[in-house]
DNA sequence: ACGGACATGTAACACGTTACATGATTAA
DNA sequence: TTAATCATGTAACGTGTTACATGTCCGT
């Protein structure tokens, strides 16, 4: 799966210029899945191109004209076929998950904030979920809930846990800095 | 953060030829980071080229001679300084989540079945993580009961809410076939 | 006999990001 | 006046995947 795609989901939902698509991507599902402008305009004028899309030329004044884009009868099927196949693996990239890995190798006050950190952004971001999960369709309900469950629990173990690494990078530092050991 | 970076985090743990550094990666960081032989051996190369990792090579007979990398001074010095960045957001991709904002889009039983599917992957790697909780590092615990902690929700999350979809497209599904709407 | 583990490496390709170009309008 | 929003698009770049090349040994 891959911007085409996504992009024709969203027109699913709506008619929509490229920088509306983008905008809305960044509303509903910037939690699992990302895309630039360098990326959805060559998606769409593609898509064009390929007639799974077609395009409504709104002349503006002093802008450049926007281009409304909306599914072909095509265009429809091609993202219906696209969803029934078996969605692959998450992918997961965790910048901060590779960190607590070589806890050890840190100092633990940089430890700490991270977790600090860390634990603010998933309590704010589950907040702003919640907050979505009343006014939207029940597809947007279930997604909403999902991600504010899964930051909620992220959020809850690290509070729970993070004495295992911040232990290790204690010891870790007693160890090659000799903290204790003076004579 | 690259596949250069996760390297030298792999050798602060031991020494490892790129074959090893593959198999090590599956098996502890493959819920949250993934990396091919084909970018994984430019890596060691360009590495070694910095000064950041050296290399014994070990001649073997009929078989590719096997090159055991190991940490250098200024490569665990670059490991360290790059681990001290504040990690990014995390990046998920999400086909599955895609699929579900379109449930309305799919027939019943896809989802229930997309749904069946996730609750059995996600059930298996939980209990393949709560089994590596009690052999490792605290560091490793950690990160295997992160894992475990976000399985286990997810999987909690679509067994009490999996009906918000499935009825949305049920009821999708009644719309577009005139079902209940026989004369 | 066949597939999988071991072992390294390259080249073509896909996909996406970043930065740039262009430029008006509006709010702080 | 500075930044943000609106609006589209291109080109260079980075990063990683897939498939290929090469070959042995071991288990079934």
């Amino acid at each position: 799966m891959d911007v085409r795609t996504l992009c024709l989901g969203v027109l699913s939902l709506g008619d929509a210029s490229g920088y509306e698509i983008k905008k809305r991507l960044e509303d509903t599902f910037s939690h699992f899945y990302d895309a630039s402008f360098g990326s959805i305009y060559p998606a769409l004028n593609r898509l064009q191109k390929e007639g799974l899309v077609q395009c409504e030329t709104e002349a503006q004044s002093k802008r450049p004209d926007k281009k409304v884009y909306s599914l072909t009868v095509e265009g429809r099927l091609t993202l219906v076929a696209e969803l029934n196949n078996m969605p692959g693996r998450d992918r997961v990239r965790s910048e901060f998950l590779v960190a607590m890995c070589f806890a050890d190798l840190l100092p633990v006050g940089q430890i700490s904030e991270m977790i600090d950190q860390r634990l603010n952004q998933h309590k704010r971001l589950a907040a702003e979920l919640a907050g979505r999960e009343s006014r939207s369709s029940a597809a947007q309900q279930f997604i909403a809930g999902y991600g504010r469950a899964l930051y909620e629990a992220a959020a809850a173990y690290l509070e729970t846990n993070r004495h295992l690494v911040e232990s290790e990078a204690l010891l870790a530092q007693v160890d090659s800095d000799g903290v204790g050991a003076a004579d």
